[in-house]
DNA sequence: CAACATTGTGGAACCGGTTACATAGAGGTT
DNA sequence: AACCTCTATGTAACCGGTTCCACAATGTTG
């Protein structure tokens, strides 16, 4: 590999002339910048990242902590927040924190002794203090670190408005609500949207909890239904659970949409492909990812962004597990 | 942040007999060490990846390298990489190429200045020259480069067998073979093991191409199936055909299994949700990966592992799209 | 024309580690 | 006592860049 030095010498200037024409800061000289060029092409000379790091202690390195790639909403995401890293200039580290504080204390540790530019986090867990010492960058998203850390979420209460009032317009008058874990505020949010659109009305509704799982959510609405047969229309709090429903109300002999409806969160690919395909709010997670990296990257080149915090609007998806005929 | 300097400093010994420390190489003696150790704690010190590489010009980054993160078979597959990295001390960056052969070669480069210790390639296309000037440990998954490259696949053609058996073994006597793209090797092998698994019996066989995508699929397969009401079985080279002819079938109003019976390829989780839920040949996605992350560093480590490719056998899911009475 | 600003360049310190080499004391051998 | 081998440690060069500073040549201004 050939280094800043041979250039130099092969262009029989100084390295330091070298460095400022390829960091464009200071001068260089018409006849200097030539030979510098033809010496780099020459050479097919690349400069070292690594020893860059070093002298600036800054990378082109993002740090991106999710919990779990394998969960059908990650891999958008993280596509998203990497194309635009592209884009920039930049290149994603992938970290799977499985919402284990122990391991996103050692990703971050590891993180910083790289001098990463910048981390984009998305834990949906509750307030870790350890990200407060972070004098790194940092996007949350999904769910808020910090007051004075930008963060991008989905709006969820509109969005379970959304859902809850499109359910009601289409008929159903006994609601059932499928939470996710405590844990999530994202839930939390998306349960009460539930229930300010539905208290109003007069509808009957309840609420029950399940993991973001299409297999616990299966068992539990299984169960559940078989005790609750009057229940007409679902909002589930995510496309897996919803999709757990699908196969619960099969089992159980209920038509969707006919006997009963269902509307899922998320937007995930799946939910298009299951019989019958799913209504959904879809939270918009090219997006999401897009606009979290991009508010890093802003970060990272010397804007401060504190209390910059955007929330983006989902969208109701209607297809199939909802009636198309609205009352009303 | 606190440099080995500023641990020497307070230890009162050199930043080399630090460093030996460090690196378990050379001696160090007893009280040595222990002021070492408190100098450590005390300052709270962590060592700059970024120096270390400088000097050592190795990186405990891995590149992974594959057409896209959204693509259901990736995620579990980069998990597993992950995973495994994570276990051995090593960092995973991500890139996803399009099966873009500049968009590649930018991020071999782009690789190549961070000094990554080495690179698991995903790339279905043809064998792109380039690989073969970078002198960095490669492990190739899915696909051969080159006969010196380590390569861990799937066994496609047993399993293509596997599934053309099962489906003729059912009563399924007019097969139709949905293939991948021609330039994917694996969806060749694919195409193989149907044939010779096909060949000898009295079968109908036909065979027609479609990108690995639910919706073209789902159009190729009406359009043909419109024409050819007479297929009883389908095997499909990919889970995303599966679930495209399931779809057609819906649309026609052929019964799956009763009608036309239906094996896919890939064991992705979409195949498990969808009604009926699809039998398939399961690659075991996470031993793929898992099993090119472990040859990768073992490579890193300082074997070398010339030729040694792996090679892993897939498994038959027997779900709800073929028929449970075996014929025979 | 003197004083000063602008442009162009190189020397050398520095970033935070690793490592070859020199050195020195302790213990063992003959 | 002379010599050798370990063990333990420090000095300093090096990895490949960035950047501060000094300095020179040229252009500009009063």
């Amino acid at each position: 590999m050939t280094t800043i030095s041979d250039v130099a010498r092969l262009a029989e200037v100084s390295v330091a002339t070298v460095s400022r024409y390829l960091n464009e800061s200071g001068y260089v000289g018409a006849k200097s910048r030539q030979s510098i060029e033809t010496a780099i092409k020459e050479l097919n000379y690349v400069p070292s990242e690594v020893a860059r790091s070093l002298s600036t202690k800054q990378s082109d390195i993002i740090g991106l902590i999710i919990p779990d790639i394998k969960n059908p909403f990650f891999p958008e995401l993280a596509r998203a927040v990497e194309d635009t890293a592209f884009e920039y200039g930049y290149t994603v580290i992938l970290c799977n924190s499985d919402e284990n504080p122990t391991k996103e204390k050692h990703y971050l540790q590891k993180l910083t002794k790289k001098y990463v530019a910048g981390i984009i986090l998305t834990t949906i867990l509750e307030q870790e203090s350890h990200w407060k010492d972070v004098k790194l960058p940092i996007v949350a998203l999904d769910r808020p670190i910090d007051s004075d850390v930008p963060t991008v979420t989905t709006n969820n209460q509109k969005g379970a408005k959304l859902a809850t009032d499109f359910l009601i317009a289409c008929g159903a008058t006994n609601l059932l609500c499928i939470s996710g874990p405590e844990a999530f505020v994202s839930s939390q949010s998306r349960v009460e949207g539930f229930q300010t659109a539905s208290r109003k009305k007069n509808i009957t509704t309840h609420i029950i909890e399940s993991a973001y799982d299409f297999d616990i959510a299966e068992k539990i609405i299984y169960d559940y239904l078989k005790n609750n047969p009057s229940v007409d229309g679902i909002f589930a709090c995510s496309d897996a659970s919803a999709i757990g429903a699908l196969k619960a109300a099969h089992r159980l002999g209920i038509r969707v949409p006919e006997d009963m409806q269902i509307v899922g969160f998320d937007g995930i690919q799946v939910g298009n492909v299951v019989t019958p395909s799913l209504t959904t709010v879809a939270q918009n997670i090219y997006q999401l990812g897009q606009t979290a990296a991009k508010l890093l990257i802003k970060q990272i080149e010397g804007q401060k962004l504190t209390n910059e915090s955007i929330c983006i609007d989902p969208e109701l998806i209607i297809r199939e597990t909802t009636r198309k005929e609205r009352f009303e």
